[in-house]
This record gives structure tokens, C-alpha cells and sequence, in this order.
DNA sequence: CGCACCCCCTGCCGGC
DNA sequence: TGCCGGCAGGGGGTGC
């Protein structure tokens, strides 16, 4: 589920409620995510402060202690990170619970396990989640050409690729894809300067207002405080096989690309 | 290099 | 009603 807007949102949520709490307790129910969490991560955070809240791509980072311990979390498909008083018990696919010194515990809910929760070094992005993060400066048209050049690989795939742009998933692209209007299986080192530019743009436009709206809920991603995002409901074209084109009179369309549904006007999107 | 497949895991939905 | 296949917002690996 979480593509860069919610994990934004969730982000943002920590930044306010977390920042300045100290880690009274870590409670480790279910270790087996996407890997293990580490054995030793109650003693490595407890008693920790949190002093900072960073995002890059689709991963979190919760610093402690001013750098001294830097916690990587990433939701995965179905992950969520929910603030619940301390007194409020677990429940099913609650995996980790970190108890703060304000009675409250963040707890991080995944039923599918395609989540992670590690350390990780200090400065150093995990493998993947290295590309540009797309709602910062250096995500231009330059860069893009320059990411793309030569490439015949399509623009969807480009710009779902982690390692080159950080954060875009599969609803997220096709619905920039859709605003710019591109066909999703254009071959990325073919595009103009000006489409080049059409996504870059169409990318911002497209992530502020889904962050504005709180990201989107499609069935399991929650605020930290419980609360749905509302951007699913302008969905110009994910999921939307078969129903009017907002903008014209085509039919949306779907067919696979790289393995992921792909949906889009074929009218509009050239 | 790029893709077509696999895998990981649970939940939900539609068809029979 | 129940079972089964397909699909789902994530990433990683292999082999062609």
C-alpha cells in the first residue's frame, strides 16, 4: 500500500507526536517480517530518545539519541504505524510495540510481513530506496533525462525502479503517468524534454495533493491515529478498467507491465 | 540491460 | 455456505 504520500503522512504524524519521547519499552511479538528483527533490538533502543523523523522514497527513519541509534522502517504492503495509548491491548498482526514515556506505544500492525524494522547505519540508505526522492529539489527533467537516456525500458517501470526514483509505486505512477499523459509503456529514453517535464510536474502536482488529502486507503492504510486518506477517491485512472475517462470520452484500459496492473486512457494518454 | 517469472504473506472478492 | 483461484499499494532473486 504506502507509496511516498502515506508514508509522508505517517511521517509527518511521528514528527508531532513522537519527536522528544523517550523509549520506555520494546516489545518484539512477531520477528519474522521481511527479515528478521533483530534480537537485540529492545536493549539497542530502550531508553533511547527520539530526537528525529526523516523520510526518503517509502522508508522511515526514526533517529535516537541525536544519530547514536537510527531505526529504518518500512511498511511494505499492507504495514501501518499507529499511536495507541499504552493501556490498549495488542492485537492480531501487532508485531512491534514501542512503549513511550508519554503512556502511549507506537505500534507497527502488518498482516502480510513485507515490512522492516532494523537499525541501519548511520547516513546510509538501505539498497534499495537510493533514487531521487521525487518532492525534492533535485527531481527535474534533467535528471530524468539524464536517468533515462538510452534506455528502452518503459517510463512505468523507470520511474517504479526504487534504485532511480524513490517512492512511486504502482497507483502513484499511474496516476501521474495519467495527469502528464503518457502511455505507461513508452520506452523512457524516447520521451521528449517536454514530456520529460510533463512528468516531473505531473509528479509534483500529483504526490502534494495526495499528501494534502492524507494519501490513499484502498482497504488497510491507516493514519497514525486511525484515520483514512481521501486521495483514492480522484483516482484518474487506477482501478478504474472499464469507466469513464475524467477528462475525455475514452475507456479506461488495463494490461499488465512487469508483472503490475497498468491502467490507462488510451485516448488521452499518447 | 530489461523482462518474465518466481518467492515471501495474509486477506478479500467473485465464481462455482 | 464453503472452497478455490486470482489479485492486492512492497521488495528481492534467478535465468533468459
Amino acid at each position: 500500500m504506502p507509496e511516498l504520500p502515506e508514508v509522508e503522512v505517517v511521517a509527518a504524524a511521528l514528527r508531532a507526536a513522537v519527536i522528544g519521547r523517550r523509549v520506555v519499552e520494546v516489545v518484539v511479538r512477531e520477528r519474522r517480517l521481511r527479515r528478521a528483527v533483530p534480537r537485540d533490538l529492545p536493549q539497542t533502543l530502550r531508553g533511547r530518545c527520539v530526537t528525529g523523523v526523516s523520510r526518503h522514497g517509502k522508508l522511515l527513519r526514526m533517529i535516537l539519541d541525536e544519530g547514536a541509534v537510527v531505526l529504518a522502517l518500512h511498511l511494505g504492503m499492507s504495514g501501518t504505524l499507529r499511536l495507541r495509548r499504552a493501556a490498549e491491548p495488542l492485537e492480531r498482526h501487532d508485531h512491534v510495540a514501542f512503549a513511550l514515556d508519554d503512556d502511549h506505544a507506537l505500534v507497527f500492525h502488518d498482516p502480510r510481513r513485507f515490512g522492516l524494522i532494523r537499525p541501519a547505519p548511520v547516513g546510509d540508505p538501505l539498497r534499495q530506496n537510493r533514487g531521487l526522492d521525487p518532492v525534492q529539489d533535485g527531481f527535474t527533467a534533467e535528471a530524468l533525462a539524464t536517468l533515462t537516456r538510452k534506455r528502452r525500458r518503459s517510463i512505468k517501470s523507470t520511474l517504479m525502479d526504487q534504485s532511480l526514483v524513490a517512492g512511486l509505486g504502482n497507483i502513484y505512477v499511474n496516476e501521474i503517468l495519467a495527469t502528464a499523459g503518457i502511455r505507461p509503456g513508452r520506452a523512457s529514453g524516447r520521451l521528449s524534454r517536454r514530456e520529460h517535464e510533463a512528468i516531473v510536474t505531473a509528479t509534483r502536482t500529483v504526490l502534494w495533493a495526495a499528501i494534502e488529502r492524507g494519501g490513499s486507503s484502498i482497504s488497510d492504510f491507516r493514519h497514525a491515529d486511525g484515520k483514512s486518506g481521501g486521495f483514492q477517491t480522484q483516482f484518474l485512472v487506477y482501478d478504474r478498467a472499464g469507466e469513464p475517462c475524467r477528462r475525455c470520452r475514452g475507456v479506461i484500459r488495463r494490461r499488465v507491465l512487469g508483472g503490475r496492473s497498468t491502467f490507462y486512457c488510451p485516448r488521452c494518454q499518447r
